[in-house]
DNA sequence: AGAAATTTGTCCGTATGTATC
DNA sequence: AGATACATACGGACAAATTTC
């Protein structure tokens, strides 16, 4: 990625990119940034260029940076943009069969089954939860 | 140590190595991987250079990672697929939301949440249950 | 029920080498 | 040559979620 920057670097035209969906709503007030971890993946920048394009926003006052924690988007300015993107979250892990799924099952209360959860979001609020049951593969 | 390019990155070979463990199966599946500490003592590398092999398997979708929990390996990988479901039959009610749904949701335990459920049969056998809960339309 | 230990998440600072503008 | 960006790697520190005692 030789970078073809138009007049301006990298790191400005990325904190302009934020600034925008901060003012659209689509960060929300309050928030916490994405990690700089997924805004490198994001805008295939290395971590300085996000940390510079970050620098910039917290210079104007619209981020505060805490160590450990994240970058958290100032809550000042109320009322704008309702959010409209859709976030899924999926989430997997083995949970114990309460009396209910162990009779749908026909297994035993207690026995081991594996859950996909999948948590969708418009925005900030949660639309749905669903979760899918199944036995393990070859385990208890 | 800057990088020692033996062609490849380290944490794209660390990431080699354990994939090449979970498919041998001495990591099984849905077993929880060493932690990071465990890594970083064994492949003698920082812990960033882990965390890196390790997203290389999230995104490969081997493996799931939970905070303060550990990274899991998935039950089944991509490729080899689940067992299809046949005969489904969906139940519709209103439930209570206990704990952990409200905490996703944002609201008080107890709120009455839509919970859709489908049972996926194969023949006399239960392969998977699928609930998807919602917040009612404009109701309580 | 609550404290401690474990484990992952994130940020900070630094360093080296390379490629591109 | 210098500025900018990229890729990789290290270590330290604090934050937060989960598990364990």
């Amino acid at each position: 990625m030789p970078t073809s920057h138009y007049g301006q670097p990298r790191y400005r035209l990325i904190a302009d990119e934020l600034r925008r969906r901060i003012e659209a709503g689509s960060i929300p007030r309050g928030s916490l940034l994405p990690p700089e971890s997924s805004l490198t993946a994001e805008f295939n920048a290395s971590r300085g260029t996000i940390r510079q394009a970050i620098a910039l926003l917290r210079h104007e006052g619209i981020a505060i940076t805490e160590h450990g924690r994240g970058t958290q988007v100032a809550a000042f300015l109320p009322g704008e943009e309702p959010p409209r993107s859709i976030d899924l979250e999926r989430i997997h892990r083995e949970v114990p069969a309460d009396a209910e799924l162990a009779a749908i099952f026909g297994i035993n209360i207690g026995a081991t089954l594996v859950r996909d959860e999948a948590v969708a979001r418009e925005g900030a609020e949660v639309e749905s939860v669903t979760r899918t049951y199944r036995r393990p593969r070859g385990g208890p």
